[in-house]
DNA sequence: CGGGTCATTGAGTCAGCTCAAGGCTCGTGG
DNA sequence: CCACGAGCCTTGAGCTGACTCAATGACCCG
């Protein structure tokens, strides 16, 4: 069962064809009459505010979702109930693939600001993917790179100290702005430290701790959310720091 | 040394369909006629020495490949050199996935032991998708369940202490073993003390010390490589110990 | 203006790291 | 057959980066 309702706002009018994200999402690499039959099957509902809930751990997978606009995060549980975030997902991006081996969401997926979602609906696109083999390799691509970014946070968490990791997030999010269009050396975080911190396996207080050495050392100025690099080629060297 | 013997497994005559592994690779789903048309894409090489390549991060992305016999590691390499182990791979399981976003390989595949691998060239595979929806839906199954190890592993590294980390990897070889047919209790570890603290974000002296702890707790037995463990609720209870 | 959430900063603690020494095993060569 | 060296593993001792605990500040909303 959706939370998106089906109710249509002027806005949901975007259609695959003329959204601004065409070359980063799911229609990148397919002709024009094959983006008109995605977006045949791409549900669009009312925009998601702040803690709302794209899909819960549990629920049957019926669908993966694309982030229009806003941002979202990913959790999964423990079995000792303490969550850990996966994942912040920007517009563009595509998330509910952790559903497709089970059946059965194994994450949750909260909005962190008012956002709007697109629906595409598994089994529709299962058999568009047989119709269109471009859409079947820009899925097992969208995959394959989410498995490349979990390794790349999994080398992240296991090797890098603090103040690295805080550094190659910065990075991270600054490249994927520059990829929508944005300026990479100006933004603000959607998430709060403590998102931040669950991420990155670090407490609030180090990241807190972390933020403010970074302003210290004028590699980045930063007033709450709203961070500004100033010293990109800083920033670049504190995610590898020296080991001696 | 492996447990597994070296007369029948290694040879390459055995096609999918009479292969042991069958119910967990990728045939899994298919028709028997589908089966065969799968089979005859796949290519069976020359078992493989430990520490031979399957295929290193850089190569150009052609096949994904299936561990028939033995075990793989697969690293990354970050920018500074260092190598992170991301995954160990045993009978049964899939590796090469990885390279699929950007047409090249971004680990490193290296046998752990003598090992049979099946190599199964991607643009095929591709093709057989588009006429096989079974087969189309067990490759995203695959990778979805890829997905979700690394996911686990995330949290393993962003929030469990040592003992917690070395007993779910434990439990993790074991229950893998148990699937394949294998006795829980009992195997042989292909990998080494430094592989398992790659793995895990331990130096190989924390990984030895809490073996040690482990064994003197009476969970465990413990020769070189070869693990029995003798007491599997207190192994899982260590996987999630009380924090307070 | 009071209560709640989120963020910052300081002080002290500790799990896992580094450094160091020694043991075990296996292969090689005298 | 033993000596020797090279890996790999184990164990001990001390150090340190990030954690915990605690207090305070900034902001939002009713």
């Amino acid at each position: 069962m959706s939370l998106i309702p089906k109710t249509c706002h002027l806005h949901n009018q975007t259609h695959c064809g003329d959204c601004r994200l065409h070359a980063l999402c799911l229609p990148l690499s397919l002709q024009i009459e094959e983006v008109g039959k995605l977006d045949d099957i791409v549900q669009r509902g009312r925009p998601l505010q702040k803690g709302d809930v794209v899909y819960r751990a549990g629920e049957v997978f019926h669908a993966i979702f694309a982030v229009r606009s806003g941002a979202v995060k990913t959790l999964s549980h423990s079995a000792e109930g303490d969550e850990q975030v996966t994942g912040f997902y920007l517009p563009g991006e595509i998330i509910g693939l952790d559903g497709i081996a089970t059946g059965q969401h194994t994450n949750t997926a909260i909005a962190l600001e008012t956002s709007a979602i697109c629906e595409i609906p598994f089994n529709r696109l299962e058999e568009l993917s047989i119709q269109m083999p471009n859409l079947q390799r820009r899925f097992l691509q969208i995959m394959s790179r989410e498995l490349a970014s979990d390794q790349q946070l999994i080398t992240l968490l296991s090797k890098k100290a603090a103040e690295e990791r805080i550094a190659a997030f910065l990075v991270s999010i600054s490249r994927r702005n520059q990829g929508r269009g944005l300026v990479g050396n100006e933004f603000y975080l959607p998430m709060s430290r403590s998102d931040i911190g669950n991420f990155l396996g670090l407490t609030i207080e180090t990241v807190s701790r972390v933020f403010s050495r970074l302003h210290k050392a004028g590699i980045i100025q930063l007033d709450k959310k709203h961070v500004v690099i100033s010293d990109m080629a800083a920033l670049l060297d504190a995610t590898a720091a020296e080991k001696f």
